[in-house]
DNA sequence: TCTGGGGTCCTAGGACCC
DNA sequence: TCTGGGGTCCTAGGACCC
């Protein structure tokens, strides 16, 4: 059966949650940004976005825009605090709510609303709550699979409630410009352009033809993208967290250096917070990656993998500091970053086999050997067992 | 005074193994 | 001896999203 899924999303979030407390500002344009001389705008209210102001924007030109904007440094911990509450307030409706960032969820309404005709008066119903009881604005976006509804949220904002179904993706979807398909950004939806692929419908009837340049343009991507604009591909919400895949700090010098003792700094005190992050995660990282942004904005890395894992500050720095040593020596650096990816439970580890294990290992019987091959093979998740050895083991 | 920071996923080439 | 063919892991870079 068809799920109904719903996108919502909360309109200039930042900037949204910045008027809250600010009394008095809703009419005037408002900038969430950045810190230092290479700040950029976060999120601009809809008064500042009139006068051209928008996300990624360097703050000197949101400044010289509108020199009367109020310009506020971003404040994740109040943002996290209002973004609770909005997780919060979205599970009276469904026990399936999925974040998908700071001012987004997915949500799964297939039980509530499959008997409804209209949904629409529920759907304003969830709008007028988060407003009066948080003062957050949103959009609404409501569809049979995550795609169409995200593209739903986009439709209209703020406040906007869209419900795309499958028999309307062509005439509501259709003539949108090419760069608000989700997941196809500035380069790809250039090259598009390039093809005479201008809104979506013309990728769609493309993609039917299969036609050489889109496909190759799309790459693996293509197929996704066709069964998306046929209202197929994912209806799951994911109610669970998944881990984390990689943990990442970096910082933009207030100006380029190529100072050691700056850079090493630097590489020091993102070591302490990523070994901070992996314990709060309880995770160790096989891979270290340290990155250099040059003068002419190059993006640099250089990787090294440690079989025995980091979790340690000082062996995060240690190694980091080598590999820049190595590599990046005296480079003039506009941005650093130090990250680990590869990340396991080491209390999942399983250990290396041991001369006594070996000696066991030799007497399995074929099953036996099927299922340490795996094991071996599950390198940092966990560990495969036979259903006769679960009961002996305790639990798992 | 151009262009933040934290993520995910994909690609392509090389090493290494069977 | 003109050159196999997977599969997996690692590395570097890029595209994209919020």
């Amino acid at each position: 059966m068809a799920r109904i899924l719903m996108h919502i999303d909360l309109n200039a979030f930042f900037a949204r949650a910045e008027e809250l407390r600010h009394p008095g500002s809703e009419t005037r344009p408002l900038v969430v940004g950045g810190r230092g001389p290479r700040g950029v705008v976060s999120t601009a209210s809809y008064p500042a976005r009139k006068l051209g102001i928008h996300s990624g924007m360097p703050l000197f030109q949101a400044r010289k825009l509108a020199p009367d904007a109020l310009f506020l440094p971003v404040d994740f911990p109040y943002y996290e605090m209002l973004s609770r509450s909005f997780r919060a307030f979205l599970h009276r409706y469904s026990s399936l709510v999925e974040p998908a960032s700071i001012d987004e969820c997915y949500v799964d309404l297939t039980k509530t609303l499959a008997a409804s005709k209209d949904p629409v008066p529920f759907l304003k119903g969830i709008q007028k709550g988060l407003l009066d009881e948080i003062g957050l604005k949103s959009s609404i976006g409501l569809a049979p699979t995550r795609f169409l509804a995200k593209m739903g949220s986009d439709y209209k904002k703020p406040m906007g409630i869209t419900i795309v179904r499958k028999k309307d993706i062509d005439s509501l979807l259709g003539p949108l410009p090419i760069e608000s398909f989700w997941g196809i950004g500035k380069k790809t939806s250039a090259r598009l352009r390039e093809l005479g692929i201008r809104d979506i419908i013309s990728l769609k009837r493309s993609l039917l033809r299969g036609e050489e340049g889109t496909l190759r343009t799309l790459g693996s991507f293509a197929p996704t993208c066709l069964a998306w604009l046929k209202g197929e591909g994912d209806d799951q919400v994911h109610v669970e967290a998944g881990d984390p895949k990689s943990i990442s700090r970096s910082i933009t010098l207030d100006r380029d250096s190529s100072d050691e003792t700056i850079i090493k700094r630097k590489l020091f005190e993102m070591s302490e917070e990523i070994a901070l992050a992996l314990k709060s995660e309880k995770k160790k990282g096989r891979t270290l990656t340290v990155t250099l942004r040059d003068p002419s904005f190059r993006t640099h890395s250089r990787s090294s993998t440690y079989e025995k894992g980091l979790s340690s500050a000082r062996d995060i720095y240690e190694k980091a500091a080598s590999i820049f040593d190595s590599t990046f020596a005296g480079s003039e650096c506009r941005l650093i970053g130090l990250g680990v990816s590869s990340l396991f439970d080491p209390r999942e580890e399983t250990v290396q086999m041991s001369f006594d294990d070996y000696a066991e290992y030799e007497k399995m019987d074929e099953t036996k050997l099927l299922v340490a091959s795996f094991n071996r093979k599950l390198k940092n998740g966990g560990k495969l067992m036979l259903a006769r050895e679960v009961g002996k083991d305790g639990n798992k």
